[in-house]
RNA sequence: AACCCCGUGGUGUAACGGUAGCACAACAGAUUUUGGUUCUGUUUGUCAAGGUUCGAAUCCUUGCGGGGUUGCCA
């Protein structure tokens, strides 16, 4: 199944199909430009689909622009990580890797323009007088004293500000239009500010530099973007947008198009939160696997694919909803079930003796790496006299639905025999030690015997000589609340205590083979990936995403 | 009570004036050497009231509800 089989139709590629059809545009050209002030997570991911899905999909292309105004929050660190996340979620753009900081001397000349024709002016005022003279929601503005000062003033102080003759906060340009106006971004605001720091790329070549309502349209005009999307908090920015697309002298004149941001249930998507989370070290990183980071989802074994798939079904509307995280956990199940090969692994083991069956034997039973794909063959996985099971299938008193092991009870041991438990081995604590079964040499391979016997379950295990030790990072949702935002108190307070367990598990020798990268089933558990922490004598391995158990549910209601 | 945006099952999303469909979730069953997968079926919806129309989720009006906007952040 892929995203092909069903384009999406939704406003935005429908206002594209007019625009070509209408001949107002010949192709299309769109951009995704993220801060470089943090790490690109899902709802990211979304606008990345849309950008450069819109530009595969009609034939045009889609720029990666990075927004690089504000050098006090932005740092090369980010510009790497963001250069890496959009490639392993499948995108290319090609040559087209811009920053708006390329235009910060045109936009410096067009700022000039501004001021000669009476539409912009400097002003001495700090930042709280202006904040007061905006007026509020209720209220109009006032204008600022500074407000009709001759063009030839705000010009030469206009220059001095970029010479570095003023510090921080001295003085601003801003644009001349209507401190009455309703829509507060139109009183008057601010096109430059002075800030005396060091920008990643640009170095100290400037202390003035623009604002993002300034910089962004006439960014978008410069490389001929078609269609500038952007999510609905600039919705009020747009009017101003396009004053100045309309007030400039730029080369195209871009349309901006808003849709609604991706929330998702269980975690929070503000960078200024998930910063928190890992400046404070309630996670380990930014790439930790809890994280709706990129780099965290990759890490936790989500594959791009699964999140393409998830951005492209829940589709694109000005409607301001709460996606369920289980959908985006259904479209990566979907996908590591058609690709992930399958393999055994106990997670809290109990040791069983065969006691049947000859001291010194070992044979090597035949698995289907995975069902999905039979092409692919099967692995051997080593059984003998002392295996492991998980501690959960057996049970002593055992209600009836109960389909695993339990004393005088049969069932199937995986591709390998049938085994009964004939008996239960606790210690001084009523702990049990281990389980003493016979096996039907009859059943090789899990096969039916001959007598027709039937049996209801079948459980994995693994071989106790055979086993490898792994650590198993279990991992559950981050936060207990569906929504961290509105619960009571700070997001803070509802981290679940719980999100990550560890464990040292028993896996089939096979496992040994297995990469770095790799997300691979264990069976009857869920998908597992091998963490980058895994060394040469140790193996890591993050839950990516449990399977489905209905077990769980049946023995819930009892 | 300024201005702007948005209201379709539990959660999302389609239907472009003409049979309210799909996914996830839930429930029931079938298949199964993963209580996985797959398959079949069931339950649940157009915020409200008026209006236009042969016909309204769709167009209009009003109300109600949700969100946004008062950074020298983006």
């Amino acid at each position: 199944m892929s995203d092909q089989d069903n384009p999406s139709t939704d406003f935005i590629r429908q206002i594209i199909q007019d625009d070509l059809k209408s001949g107002k545009h010949n192709e299309i050209v769109t951009r995704f430009p993220p801060e470089p002030n943090g790490y690109l997570h899902i709802g990211h991911a979304k606008s990345i689909c849309l950008n450069f899905g819109i530009a595969q999909e009609f034939g045009g292309r889609c720029h990666l622009r990075f927004d690089d105004t504000n050098p006090a929050k932005e740092d090369t660190e980010y510009v790497d990580s963001i250069i890496e996340d959009v490639r392993w979620l499948g995108f290319d753009w090609g040559d087209n890797l811009f920053y708006a900081s390329d235009y910060f001397e045109q936009l410096y000349d067009w700022a000039v323009t501004l001021i000669e024709t009476g539409k912009a002016y400097v002003d001495d005022q700090n930042a709280e007088e202006i904040s007061k003279g905006r007026g509020n929601l209720q209220t109009p503005g006032t204008n600022s004293p500074y407000r009709d000062r001759p063009a030839e003033e705000s010009l030469k102080l206009f220059k001095e500000m970029r010479e570095g003759k003023y510090g921080d906060g001295e003085k601003v340009l801003r644009a001349k239009i209507d401190m009455a106006h309703p829509n507060m971004n139109f009183r008057d605001p601010v096109l430059y500010r002075i800030a005396h720091a060091h920008h990643h790329r640009t170095a100290d070549k400037w202390c003035i530099y623009p604002m993002y309502d300034y910089a962004h349209g006439q960014s978008d005009a410069l490389e001929h973007i078609t269609h500038s999307l952007c999510t609905l908090e600039f919705e009020h920015h747009r009017p101003l947008y396009e004053w100045f697309v309309e007030n400039i002298d730029v080369p195209a004149t871009p349309r901006q198009i808003e849709f609604a941001r991706l929330n998702l249930t269980y975690t929070v998507m503000s960078k200024r939160k998930l910063l928190q989370l890992v400046s404070e070290n309630h996670v380990s990183g930014w790439n930790d696997p809890r994280m709706p980071t990129l780099s965290g989802m990759r890490r936790r074994g989500y594959p791009a694919e699964g999140i393409r798939n998830f951005c492209h079904h829940i589709g694109i509307t000005k409607y301001q909803s709460t996606h369920d995280v289980g959908v985006l956990e259904n479209e990566v199940k979907q996908v590591l079930n058609r690709d992930a090969l399958r393999f055994m692994a106990v997670l809290d083991p109990i040791k069983v003796i065969v006691t049947n069956y000859p001291e010194d034997q070992v044979e090597e039973m035949d698995a289907v790496k995975n069902p999905e794909n039979p092409d692919l063959g099967t692995r051997k996985v080593p059984f003998c006299r002392e295996l492991y099971i998980e501690r959960d299938d057996f049970m002593e008193d055992a209600p009836k639905k109960f389909f695993r092991l339990k004393p005088g009870g049969e069932v199937r041991f995986r591709c390998a025999y049938w085994l009964k438990c004939e008996e239960v081995i606790k210690d001084d604590t009523g702990e049990i030690q281990e389980l003493h079964c016979t096996y039907d040499p009859d059943t090789r391979g899990g096969e039916n015997p001959p007598d027709g016997r039937k049996v209801k379950g079948t459980i994995h295990w693994v071989s106790a000589r055979h086993a490898v030790d792994a650590e198993v990072r279990v991992y559950d949702r981050l936060f207990k609340k569906e929504n961290p935002d509105a619960a009571e108190g700070s997001f803070l307070d509802h981290l679940n205590p719980n999100s990550i367990e560890v464990k040292t598990a028993k896996l089939e020798p096979a496992l040994a083979d297995v990469e770095i990268g790799e997300t691979v089933q264990f069976e009857r558990l869920g998908y597992f990936c091998v963490d980058i922490d895994s060394t040469e004598d140790t193996k890591v391995f993050n839950r990516t995403v449990p399977l489905r158990d209905s077990w769980a549910k049946i023995a819930g209601k009892s």
